[in-house]
Order: structure tokens, then sequence, then C-alpha cells
DNA sequence: AGCACGCCGACT
DNA sequence: GTCGGCGTGCTC
């Protein structure tokens, strides 16, 4: 197709503005379009236009920059349209945006893509319809008859899009037929843009105003609805309502059309009232978001947790961050209450993260009860109509305080004072797949920065790299020990495992005294946390007589059973198929289980405690959007004795009534081939004990391990973060690991085994002569060695912490890959590159 | 990432 | 012959 806008090239020209524009796709460049004169006065950063990217496609994209440096090598296109009368996106988030693409080494645009929901980017579509000069009497051209079927069809609607052809015909036929009758005349085809965000609408009628202003005219109504029942009873729901002699503002906001017939008026009689105008319908616009009532809760500190929040207070004198080390049940929430309100009463916004598991618990609940409807939410589960308005709400300034996922630090803040991070060392906080792969909490300290805000980052146990700063100064700290009401610490236990198989006393996994205690517990009517960090029933499964283990046939794993569904099923790319009956390798019918999972716990739990009710929550049961409400709510309710779980329920839970607290295989966690195993177990087993026993109860943990002796379990139970952290630091000086050097990750992903090795290879080569303070390790093939069908190696790079050198050696590494993707042999090859990876 | 262009096999 | 595969180059 030639270039529908060739002919507006000078006239966009003329004044020499232009705009660079940040569009959702990955390529690694800017891209300049001219400003027309007509939006010259309009256009700044942060609004969104309308361009043509490539031969047809035409995208939304944000402005980034306005300018008048002419591109010296081609021609640029102009913006099409501005979408905007104000700008959606301000320039601290462009700002934000930027920086996030280079530290993380990511583009623009997928940063952009992330940033925004997908209500607010529009996207276009192909629509055709029957050219109006055709006339199928006389068409002009012979036609088959797959032509026919398609102009036929498309004449009886006014419109069709791309895809509906798709499903007309088979195959991809459907594109060529589109195109040969386009290019006979037959048909148009043109790009529609459409607006995703629809808004959420309420039906509500009213009595017309004639009824009230004149008198009488009501009586003589009911008069001419005699024996018309139906009717006569709408009215008199109405008027039961809405008194609207003694509030005619009452009248004017009518009533929700559903409140009528949710009481037994029938839609049709209500219809007829509003033919007769007598009543009348209109619509309004209503939120998603139930407004809570705000009951003026005061916030109350405690003698510690006042204490705690004077030192916050004056520590943020000097430092614009702070680690607050706060244990489990020491009442971190009060402080955040109290300093939020703070800062609202300055007029200033907060944001307030926490990992997508703790958002559904009583801390969003306390907090929704003091700030009301001045605080929005932003879950990760809402649909994108939910975060548009979310997004609308900061825009707007509806909402000044915003509790939310990680990706709510994109919402559009313009003058934040605070940022809290709760359970800062959550790992959680760190994004994956798909890029930017930012950790939440770094890029927070950012944007409080870029906001001349301050942040405090809450925990019982800090990530080493944020008390690593808080001891050497970067940081303020101040830290609570005491639990809220003096509630004591648990008692923690270790279980040999070990010890107990050889005694037989090992029961289904449980050690003799989890089982006691478990029991002991029940009897006297508390509840019991069991924790186990792996779903399913078993991690795989196994021939008795010859050890083959059925894998996936996409990636480099076992299967792991799941028995609810009796299947076999693979964690990374979702593939599933039927437990076999007999071993594919040696044809015997002896397959058993190996290994525990949550869904084997629940299982041996229900057999060795019949009489206990027992719950599971896991990713498995609580992907539904409301699922993890519901199962702790009925565990808060008591409904249920005991929940056994992943490391779910190790955020947020506060029940007065859990006082035990078991951790089936403490090994699964300690043992794991990366530098942060011991730091990870530390925080779990602590996170997770600290669910056990509150205020004037004084919880167990039971530890169950193959390796009691180990140094750690000591200082968990001691509660000596310092001592554990020394220790652990010392080894992670001696071997450069973090915080002591910065982490790169790069991977490489091909289908071929040996071009995936390749590509890393020559890249670790390219990298190597980069002048820059550094040690490199690998390629080496990844601990899961191929996933969905694509082979996996690593590079791990080792690098100063200099800010300077970062930045050089980034560039340089962003500037390799390009090289090597130039290369046509490593065309096909994805080279992600991961920054402070997990 | 899409998408169009271009050069080779297997069918009416 | 042509239809349709996917290698490769480009997007302001």
């Amino acid at each position: 197709m030639e270039d529908l806008f060739a002919n507006q090239y000078p006239a966009a020209n003329s004044k020499n503005l232009y705009a660079d524009i940040i569009l959702p796709v990955p390529i690694p460049k800017w891209f300049t379009y001219s400003v027309g004169l007509d939006i010259q006065d309009q256009i700044g950063i942060g609004y969104r236009v309308m361009v043509q990217f490539g031969k047809k496609k035409i995208l939304t994209g944000i402005v980034a920059k306005v300018h008048q440096k002419a591109p010296d090598v081609y021609q640029p296109k102009p913006i099409l349209d501005l979408l905007d009368d104000f700008p959606v996106v301000n320039a601290l988030q462009i700002k934000f945006w930027s920086w996030m693409s280079s530290y993380y080494c990511c583009h623009i645009g997928e940063v952009m893509n992330a940033a925004l929901p997908s209500g607010l980017k529009l996207s276009t579509e192909s629509k055709v319809q029957v050219h109006p000069d055709f006339d199928f009497d006389n068409p002009g051209f012979p036609m088959d008859d797959r032509e026919i079927l398609l102009l036929e069809t498309l004449s009886k609607h006014d419109e069709m899009n791309v895809e509906q052809f798709d499903q007309l015909l088979p195959g991809k036929t459907s594109h060529k037929i589109i195109k040969s009758l386009l290019g006979k005349g037959a048909i148009l085809v043109y790009e529609s843009v459409r607006e995703k965000y629809s808004p959420k609408t309420e039906q509500r009628v009213r009595l017309t105003s004639k009824y009230i202003k004149k008198e009488g005219l009501l009586e003589s109504l009911f008069e001419d609805l005699k024996g018309k029942e139906k009717q006569e009873a709408v009215l008199l729901k109405y008027l039961q309502q809405v008194s609207v002699f003694q509030k005619p503002e009452a009248n004017a906001k009518g009533l929700e059309k559903k409140v009528l017939t949710d009481h037994g008026c029938s839609p049709s009689s209500i219809d007829t009232l509003v033919k007769k105008g007598v009543l009348e319908s209109f619509k309004v616009l209503v939120s998603r978001f139930e407004v809570p009532s705000v009951s003026d809760h005061g916030i109350e500190l405690s003698p510690v947790q006042g204490e705690a929040l004077q030192q916050i207070h004056a520590q943020f004198e000097e430092k614009n961050t702070i680690l607050l080390q706060g244990i489990t049940g020491s009442g971190k929430t009060e402080i955040y209450a109290q300093l939020i309100q703070d800062v609202l009463q300055s007029g200033s916004q907060v944001l307030l993260l926490l990992p997508e598991i703790a958002l559904t618990t009583h801390l969003v609940h306390r907090l929704q009860k003091i700030f009301g409807d001045k605080m929005g939410v932003f879950h990760s589960k809402y649909s994108d109509n939910e975060r548009v308005e979310v997004w609308q709400g900061v825009l707007k300034g509806k909402y000044n305080f915003i509790i939310g996922v990680r990706s709510s630090l994109f919402l559009p803040f313009d003058s934040l004072g605070l940022v809290i991070v709760d359970e800062e060392h959550e790992s959680s906080y760190k994004q994956f797949d798909p890029a930017p792969r930012f950790q939440a909490r770094d890029a927070a300290i950012m944007l409080s920065w870029m906001h001349q805000a301050k942040t405090l980052l809450g925990t019982a146990t800090p990530s080493f790299e944020s008390y690593y700063n808080a001891q050497n100064g970067k940081y303020g700290y101040v830290k609570i020990d005491k639990r809220y009401g003096n509630a004591e610490l648990p008692h923690f236990f270790l279980a040999d495992i070990l010890q107990d198989k050889k005694k037989n006393l090992l029961k289904l996994d449980f050690t003799r005294l989890l089982r006691e205690k478990i029991q002991t517990t029940l009897n006297r009517q508390e509840q019991v946390l069991i924790f186990q960090n792996r779903r399913g029933y078993a991690p795989y499964i196994s021939c008795d007589e010859c050890g083959w283990i059925p894998e996936c046939e996409h990636c480099d794993v076992s299967l792991t059973y799941h028995q609810y569904q009796d299947e076999l099923r693979c964690h990374y790319c979702g593939f599933k198929e039927k437990v076999p009956i007999s071993c594919h390798a040696c044809g015997s019918q002896k397959i058993t289980t190996v290994g525990t999972g949550t869904e084997r716990i629940e299982e041996s739990l229900s057999l060795l405690f019949p009489e206990a009710r027992i719950a599971r929550m896991d990713l498995d049961t609580t992907r539904s959007k409301y699922g993890y409400q519901r199962i702790l709510e009925e565990f808060s309710a008591g409904n249920v004795d005991i929940l056994v779980g992943t490391q779910m329920i190790t955020k947020g839970l506060d029940f007065d009534k859990v006082s035990l607290v078991g951790i089936v295989d403490a090994d699964r966690i300690l043992f794991y081939p990366d530098f942060r195993a011991g730091e990870r177990a530390f925080q779990q087993i602590t996170q997770v004990a600290g669910r056990s026993g509150r205020r004037d109860k004084t919880g167990d943990v039971i530890i169950q391990t193959r390796r009691p002796d180990q140094l750690i379990f000591r200082q968990i139970i001691a509660g000596n973060y310092n001592d554990f952290y020394r220790l652990e630091m010392a080894e992670r000086k001696q071997f450069f690991y973090p915080p002591f050097v910065k982490n790169i990750k790069i991977i490489t992903k091909h289908k071929d085994f040996k071009t995936a090795e390749t590509a890393a290879k020559f890249l670790k080569n390219l990298l190597m002569d980069i002048a820059a303070k550094k040690i490199i390790l690998g390629p080496e093939k990844s601990l899961i060695g191929k996933i969905k069908n694509l082979y996996l190696f690593e590079i791990w790079i080792k690098l100063d912490r200099s800010g300077k050198v970062q930045q050089f050696f980034k560039q340089q590494l962003m500037d390799r890959i390009a090289e090597l993707q130039a290369d046509k042999r490593f065309r096909m090859v994805r080279f992600l590159v991961d920054v402070d990876p997990y």
C-alpha cells in the first residue's frame, strides 16, 4: 500500500517542530515525528498521539520530547492526531520510565507497556467495508466462490474486522482474498481506533418534574392507574424508596432501576411508565469501587510505636530512606498510618507498596477504615477497566493515597511525599518476565528521589542489600524488637526427620513431635498452619523397577503429579498429561509418587487427623480473583482447623487463634543452589514462624529437618538476625556476591542447543574486552536447560558497584548484543538481560 | 515484535 | 503454472 500521508509532509514541516514518541514496540530507537501546525500549540510531554508506523500500522504512542532538531537522514512522518486535552502521563513519569529503561537494560517502549493500563493504550484494528461504488450485479471482474461468500457476508454488515473473516474462511486464506478484492476496488480497508476503557454506568429512574411541581397531579395519576396493578406497584415502590416531596433533591438523584426490579417490579411496566412520561430513565457514571465508610478510627500508638515514629521523623531530617525493622507483630501498620496521615495533611501523595499476596489482608482493611475513599487500591487481579479508574483517580486527585502492588509505581503521581515499601525483603518485588525486569523496592527509592520524597522500607527480616545500606549509613535505621502488647516470641522446636525415620516414628512426612503438637493444638481448639513450599501432590513420579521419571516434552524438568485432577503437569510451560498406567521405559505398572507437595500434605493430614477441618492455600486454590480472600475468611472465621500452604500463608495472616506453625521440610528452602538461599531461608522461616501466637498467647513453631545441626537454625531460633547477617556477609564478600558487587545475568534462548550456546560464548568474548572492573562467569546451561522448547544458557557478570562503571558497562553490553543480533546466525537468538537478578 | 518482500518446493 | 513456506530487512 502506498503511503497515505505523503502529501502532508510539506505542510507539517513548515514550522519545524518535532516530537520524539515512545511507541509500544521493542525496538531500541527513538522515533521522531513531525508536529503539524494545527497541534503545535497544544502538544507537550505526556500526550497520547496517533502515528503511522511502517506502511499501514497505526499506533498510539506518548510524547517524550518536543524539539526543533530535524532528523538528518530521513523525512519524519507527521503525527496524525492528538488524542488528549491533557497529558495522561506527566514529565516525572517519563523521567522515571527512561531511568528504568537504562538501569534495567530494556527499551522504553517495554516500560511504557508495563506502565500504562491497556485501557489507555489505544489499539487499531483493520476494518473492511464494501466499496460504495461496488455493484454486486455488475462486478466488472470474475469472482470465485470465496470472493462471493466474503462479499455477501460483508454486505449484510456495515463493517467487519479481519478476524471475523478468519473464522468465516478456513486457514489464512481470508487475508489473500481481502487483498485481491481491495486491488479490484470492491472493498475498502481502513484502520479504526477503539477506546478500550468503558466507564461503568447505572440505569436510574426518577419521577418527571411535573408531578412534583403540580399539586394533585400525582393523585389523579393513581386514579388513571386503577386496574393496572403492576404499574401502580412500581410507582408505590418508587415513592416508598424516595420521599419526593420532602426531599426534591432525592428525586433528582432518582433510584437505581435494579432496586425496583429486585423488589419484584417488572422491567416492562417500568418501561411503560417511562413511555407515559411518568418516570424518566437516565444513566449515571458510577465507580467500580465501593466507597467504604470512613469511620473516624483514630490511630493510637503504643509507647514503643510512638518512640519508633519519633526516630523515623528525626532520621528523615537527614536521610531520604529509612529501614524499619520491626519483628512480626510489632505493629508497623499503626506507624505507617500515622506517617501517611501526616504526609496527606501536608498535601502530598503517598504510595504504599505491598507484595501481591499481602494485599487482600486485614492491613488493607485497617487502612481503608482510616483513610476511606481517599485511598485507592491497585491490585494485580483488577480488570483493566478497574485499573484505568484507579489511574484516573490519581490523575484527578481523587486518590492521594495508593496502596498497591509493584506496578502501582507507574501511576501518575505528581507530588509524592512518602513511599512505603512493606515487606521490603520480599522477592516477588522483582519482576522477571516480561521486561522491564525491575526490582520494585529499588525503583521505588528512585521514584521517591525524583519526587524529593522520603522512602520507608519495612520488614521483620531485612534484605541483605537494605541492611547493608543501613549499616553503612546510606539509609537510616529504626528497630522495634518488642511485639505489640508485649506478646512473646514463639517457642521453636527442631524435629529431626532422619532420627524419626530410623525409629519408625515418621508417619506420612510428619515427625512424632509435630504430630503430637498438632493434636494438642486441635484439642485446645486452636489453629495450625502447615508450611510446605511446593505445590501439587508430589514433585514427580517414578517407576519402581527401572527408575524412569516422566518429563515434560517441552522443558527440561520432571512433571509434577497433581492428584486432584489425576494428571502430570509442567510448572514451567503448563503442559499436562494423564498419569501413565505403565512405565514408558520398561512397561512395569509399579509407578509411585516421590516427594511431597501441598496436596499430599493435605491428604496426609486428613488421614492423621480425620476429625480436623483442613484447607489448602496455594497457587492452585487461589487462581480466581477472590480465591485468597475466601480461604482467609474461612480460616479467620474458625471454619478451618489446619491450613496447609506454600509461601502464600507467610504473608499478612494475623489470626489470634494460630498457636502452632509446622514447617514440613526446612531443608528444601535451605539447600538450594543460589547464593541467596540462606537469606531466603532465614526470612521465610522467621516470617512463617511469626504467624504463631499473638497478644497474650505464646505459639509454637516446629521445624522439621534432616540437618538439625545447621547453624542457621540456631540463629533463627534466637532471632539473631545480626549474627546470621555478619557470617553470611563475610562469605558474600569473599566470593564476590551482592551487595559487594552488582550482578547482571544474561540468558540466551534458542531452539537449538548449539546456537544458544554459541551465541552465549560469542557474547562472553565480546564482553571480556569491555574495560570495566568485572568478573564474568559462564556461559553455562541454565538450571532448567530447556523451557518451552527453547534452550537456555546463562552468563553471570559481577560488576564493580560504582555507578559510573555500571552505566558504562550496560551501554557497552547493549551495543555488543545489538552487534551479535546483526549476525544472521544469531538473528533468532533472544538475549535477556536481567539486572540485579534473583 | 509484526509485517511485507522475495526466493524455493508440492500441488491443482 | 501457482500457492504458500519462512528467511531477512525495516519500522521515524
